[in-house]
RNA sequence: GGAGUCGUACCCAAGUGGCCUAAGGGGACGGUCUGCAAAACCGUUUUUUCAUCGGUUCGAAUCCGAUCGACUCCUCCA
């Protein structure tokens, strides 16, 4: 299996730690708010990276967290708690605030079908083991306090940046943000605070440094390690993660326990974009799943509509586009229907079977090319060298990694068809055949208008709902 | 100001030196079938064309340069 590693910027063979088995841990959401489709994108690709490591052999263990406290609006480390200003808008308290997006994310990734990891951990679970690294950092000299905040000092070490390749030269040149007078460094980053702008905040935990409030990004750090170990496998999130986010973590995690690499392979998705530019969950109006559920999409469309860019791809957004994606995964679902109808899974594949399937695999194996696995599932399904009981095989087959369903697809059939219903068709066959056309027409407009279409194939009339 | 990505036929989107006379999906149109439809299947839209102009090469959508355009990051962000 190859994969692309932000780190070395190659596709690179995957070589886990321990045989067989991945560790494997993926930035959250930051829940103050709804997840827009931009962001469910990140997830979707990160539920296709564990799905391939599973069809490749190997046991995931998939951690993800939840950010519900920590993470600042605005820029440099002056901002307000996201779920603090949230609680103030809306006079709910921070807890029910988080746990009510919480649940709304829970219920977003589960119908796209993205497998749920197998430890999901909450930041405010694990404000110790921030605290514990902390103190790591400060017996290894990697600390300051100033300003009544607890400070990570970026000149402590000497590969500050690598994953992002920041020159560090440059970046203060060209600097915007305003500079912190507390920083000795302004790129340091605040590991505990303890003077926050906002008095009345209401998430505060004793430590060490006085009462106050982790950084946002020490509860990767802590919460990876903590699941996965000091150096583990892979680590997901977003593009956008890399300079900041991701590089303190590198930095702050490096530092503490002096293990080096910390994380063997960086992944990261690119965004979704509309034709504005990036969609962004802080400039306010962005769309959500249950936007689209509105429109009278399912979900699974828009999980189609992501495995039809690469993930390193940015993905340029539409309804147009959405369109074409729900065309194409309702094709796929009457296929399989049809399919599931008539014959049953044949998994002794012929060789031609046996082509199409390798050439899906190679494809989602080969850096999670999802648009050529797409083409070969397709091209396979079109292809009539192919029974279809291979056929049906191998699609469920596939969508073990796809998820879209097709095991869900039940087969076509005509039983819940009411009685009137059923009368109807018979009278319209009985007039077809005395060729009275115009009776004919006249009661299929009728169940049209019940909301039932009826096609004539060479076995008799078939009957079905209209959707 | 600095860093980087991208521009592929009607739309989305693969392909990154020869097997490309460019996957796959969607749409549209045409055909077969049908009393007519729908569905299904087949074909066309896709023979020198891959933003534009130059260059390298026996050979380029794929490499290099310039130009135009779009986007991202350096600041919270998936």
């Amino acid at each position: 299996m190859k994969l692309y590693n932000t780190m070395s910027r190659k596709v690179e063979d995957f070589k886990p730690i321990e045989d067989h088995k991945v560790g494997m841990y993926c930035c959250g959401p930051t829940v103050y708010n709804f997840a827009h489709i931009g962001n469910l994108r990140t997830y979707v690709f990160e539920d296709i990276l564990r799905r391939t490591l599973e069809k490749n052999g190997y046991k995931v263990k998939h951690v993800m967290n939840i950010t519900d406290v920590g993470h600042l609006t605005g820029d440099g480390d002056d901002g307000e708690d996201k779920l603090e200003k949230r609680s103030r808008e809306t006079g709910r308290s921070v807890w029910d605030i988080a746990a009510f997006y919480t649940e709304a994310f829970m219920k977003d990734t589960a119908s796209l079908n993205i497998k749920r990891p197998g430890v999901i951990c909450k930041a405010t679970d694990h404000i110790n083991e921030m605290i514990g690294i902390v103190k790591m950092l400060e017996d290894g000299g990697h600390t300051y306090i100033s300003g009544g905040n607890v400070y990570f000092s970026i000149d402590t070490i000497d590969d500050y940046g690598k994953l992002a390749k920041l020159n560090l030269d440059e970046l203060k040149s060209g600097a915007r943000i305003s500079v912190d007078d507390n920083k000795r460094n302004p790129k340091d980053f605040v590991l505990w605070f303890t003077n926050g702008k906002f008095k009345d905040q209401v998430m505060v935990w004793p430590s060490p440094w006085g009462v106050g409030y982790p950084g946002w990004h020490l509860e990767c750090s802590a919460m990876s390690m903590k699941y996965l170990g000091r150096h583990f496998d892979i680590h997901c999130g977003g593009i956008d993660a890399i300079p900041v986010h991701h590089t303190n973590e590198i930095a702050q995690s490096e530092a503490a326990t002096g293990e080096k690499p910390w994380v063997n392979y960086w992944c990261h998705g690119e965004f979704l974009i509309n034709d504005k530019g990036k969609m962004s969950k802080s400039s306010g109006e962005f769309l959500t799943l249950s936007v689209l559920v509105e429109h009278g999409y399912d979900p699974l469309d828009y999980r189609y509509f992501c495995l039809t860019g690469h993930y390193r791809s940015q993905l340029k957004f539409s309804y147009e586009a959405l369109d074409h994606a729900r065309s194409a995964r309702q094709g796929l679902n009457e296929k399989v229907a049809s399919l599931k109808k008539d014959v049953q899974p044949d998994p002794v594949l012929s060789e031609k079977a046996a082509s199409y399937r390798d050439a899906f695999y190679d494809a989602m194996s080969n850096d999670l090319h999802a648009p050529q696995a797409l083409a070969a599932l397709w091209s396979m399904l079109k292809d009539q060298d192919v029974s279809d009981g291979n056929k049906l095989a191998l699609l469920l087959d596939m969508d073990s990694i796809l998820g879209l369903g097709l095991d869900a697809v039940e087969a076509e059939k005509a039983e819940s068809v009411p009685e009137e219903v059923l009368s109807l068709v018979k009278e319209r066959a009985e007039a077809k055949k005395n060729k009275d056309f115009a009776k004919s027409d006249e009661i299929r407009d009728r169940l049209a208008a019940m909301g039932w279409s009826v096609k004539d194939t060479p076995k008799g009339p078939v009957v079905a709902k209209i959707v």
